[in-house]
DNA sequence: AACTGTATAATTGTATACAATTATACATAT
DNA sequence: ATATGTATAATTGTATACAATTATACAGTT
């Protein structure tokens, strides 16, 4: 458990199981009782159940009434159909994002690019996987869709493991980064279309890099 | 509450909440309590308290930590996004199934298509929009995508008071009917291409019906 | 009248006790 | 040996008690 948290029990044992599960600790098919989560996590069983039902809709387990909790997990096919989904519908984000910016935003987008060079000449991988989220974060927020928020916000929670283990080469680092740029320049130009484009190719890229094709 | 339901008290207490969000009984801005919900559905705060953390991550209520439960509610602008991004993905949905269903599925869409057929030229709303809600997540399910499933079964719930209301007319429902059919005839002869080309101009004429272009 | 501090109430957060359901082990019969 | 029935244990489902946090009302001060 992450003492330096700031929350409830529920949302901490709801970030540690969805972590654990997506890292590949709890594998998939391998049986969940909420005691053995409540005795690890040294939390009763409530938070417990509570976190439960909220993976369950995110797909990541399978509760079975009065049975067991199955792991499902992030299978490769998966990741494969998220990207797939990303591919239709990140590039609408990107030019919804464009429109609705406040400066705010832009200032946001900007400090993280800033960031995000930084680090790529450092080579500190564990903070650009970081930054890759907070990115991608900011547009979606600021696409103004809480739907297109909430799905694309899943997916890359879903996806941080693949990602992370592409960011392996920093000539892949460096790719990003260029990538990053591109679309922040077209939404701070409030070039919808160009945002559009650029993110469908940064998309597209991103999935070649983690399904190594 | 409903009888009949067999089930946990928590599915219970998410089908109704959703049901009285998405109808409207509940409005965007209303706020709340976990006790008032407990006594008017005649259970304990536990299966309340469950059912609120799913409706926070289907989006549909905000929970404000020790504060309140505040009702999110489907905008107008939802409905809109919503239907963009069904237009972007539900093809990709029937694409699949035309590669993936087996003869059990088409077995069932056919049989779905001759009750929508029945109860079209009876003129029987009701079962319309429940049929409706089935041939498409019957689909969803044939995709063999757990993620498409997810979130296009999601969508058509929180759609599903904007269709009942666009099902009024009898033009309608016939025009909704011959859209299934096309869809049904590409799957079965398994034309993955045809399946989206009808799937996607079934998606956009529903969004025109629903937004009244 | 406006502000502030404080006691009280209301609400959510957590733990625990108990009920209902399912799994397991074992004895018994065939 | 296999199958079956039954007692026991394990697990989830629900209710309730209590703790922590926040809102509210009101007295007192300026």
């Amino acid at each position: 458990m992450n003492d330096e948290f700031q929350g409830s029990l529920r949302e901490k044992v709801f970030a540690q199981l969805e972590e654990d599960i997506i890292s590949g600790k709890y594998k998939e098919g391998q049986k969940l009782t909420e005691n053995m989560l409540s005795e690890q996590l040294k939390v009763s069983r409530t938070p417990v159940r509570e976190a439960i039902r909220q993976l369950e809709l995110e797909g990541l387990v399978e509760a079975i009434p009065n049975k067991a909790i199955i792991v499902t997990g992030i299978t490769s096919q998966d990741i494969e159909d998220i990207y797939e989904i990303r591919i239709s519908i990140e590039g609408l984000a990107a030019r919804r994002a464009a429109k609705n910016a406040t400066d705010e935003i832009l200032e946001k987008l900007r400090e993280l690019v800033d960031l995000q060079e930084f680090y790529t000449n450092r080579k500190d991988m564990d903070h650009l996987v970081k930054l890759d989220g907070d990115f991608h974060e900011t547009i979606f927020k600021a696409s103004g869709s809480k739907t297109l928020r909430n799905i694309l916000s899943t997916f890359h929670h879903n996806l941080k493991k693949a990602r992370s283990d592409s960011f392996g080469k920093p000539a892949r680092a460096k790719a990003v980064l260029e990538e990053h740029k591109a679309i922040f320049e077209a939404i701070e130009a409030r070039d919808s279309i160009r945002a559009e484009h650029y993110m469908l190719i940064h998309v597209k890229n991103a999935r070649n890099r983690v399904l190594g094709k």
